[in-house]
DNA sequence: GTCTATAACCTGATAGAC
DNA sequence: GTCTATCAGGTTATAGAC
């Protein structure tokens, strides 16, 4: 029962964010009244802090192990990457907007979740790894968080745009996903722009 | 009066987004109270109209303008555009996530908000004439919406993670600065690699 | 125009019966 | 465990006095 209730609030959570969504209308989705709710997860908050670590858990891990593959060339690792992250936002195209919604209202969350979690290590390793190899000449020496800003800004863009792009200018769910299918490579060039040397 | 609010307003909404203002927090920035806002503006949506309105227009105009300017060369243009938002932003470092915020929220808003402003003239001018330039041949022919994801998504990033990047790494306001000096030219470079011919 | 008072509603949360 | 009933608090909006 309780991975029913995470099961659904996630997808109201995910499609609202925290403070448009009311227990109720969980409650509804799941086929059960509020007090109900509260009995599993005694507050909102709580529950919140449930589907919130479960979603973080989905997404980060796969990506820090693509990142440490060094014996494959740049653009394979990188276009591994884009790739997962293409995938699993075409699938839940307004997990980009709900992850940003929640970085800022709350932005001590994210923290919290990734400590309880045991990604650190994880994230630690592949920033290390990815440090050397920018000492070592192999990679362009530029700030880690600029790769980031850099991948991150060409995969979420789409998708946060995308119900206005697609009422403004009429684009139909196909085509979207054809403009996708293009831009995926469009962001993987220009990642390996920004790290290779010249 | 009515500026006064709109102001104060401002300030509230770009800070906390619609869904999370109330109206009495309003009244109190203002110094007046509830039932006074609700003359002016008779409900909680008219008045978020006003103000969504009062900031596309003091966004959108200027970077169609720069994007028009055929005679300079294309860094030139880019780099005007990147230090208008650069600057805009970091004036106003929650601007962009009230945008995104806004947009998700309520879709239709900025379609109809555009429509009242009569900013869709420069807009299809801007882009009719950078589609030319892709025809002679002087820029990579790409579809437009790439050129956005692209600038946007780089423009955005910093400032969406801004928060949570700051206590995550205990990075201080020079800091942050100091690294948006340097991330400005990396965004021109990008998006001139982006738009250039081989 | 600006106030006080109040209506009507929705929220999260709890107590207690079954 | 799951329900009904209820509480306390906050919200937008309005009516009516000054």
């Amino acid at each position: 029962m309780e991975n029913r209730i995470i099961k659904a609030a996630r997808e109201v959570f995910i499609d609202k964010g925290y403070a448009e969504t009311s227990m109720s209308e969980i409650a509804t989705v799941v086929g059960i009244n509020r007090p109900a709710l509260h009995y599993y997860f005694r507050t909102k908050d709580k529950m919140f802090q449930a589907v919130f670590g479960d979603i973080v858990q989905s997404i980060v891990p796969a990506v820090f192990d693509n990142l440490m593959h060094r014996e494959l060339p740049l653009s394979e690792r990188v276009e591994r990457i884009v790739d997962a992250y293409i995938s699993l936002f075409t699938e839940n195209p307004r997990l980009p907007m709900f992850m940003m919604r929640e970085l800022n209202r709350d932005p001590e969350l994210l923290i919290n979740t990734i400590r309880s979690l045991n990604v650190i290590d994880t994230m630690k390793e592949a920033f290390t790894s990815l440090q050397e190899e920018m000492n070592e000449g192999k990679l362009k020496n530029i700030p880690l968080q600029f790769l980031f800003y850099n991948m991150y800004g060409m995969l979420i863009m789409p998708f946060l745009t995308k119900d206005a792009v697609q009422k403004l200018f009429t684009q139909s769910e196909e085509e979207f996903l054809t403009y996708i299918a293009i831009w995926k490579n469009v962001v993987v060039s220009q990642v390996c722009n920004l790290l290779e040397v010249q």
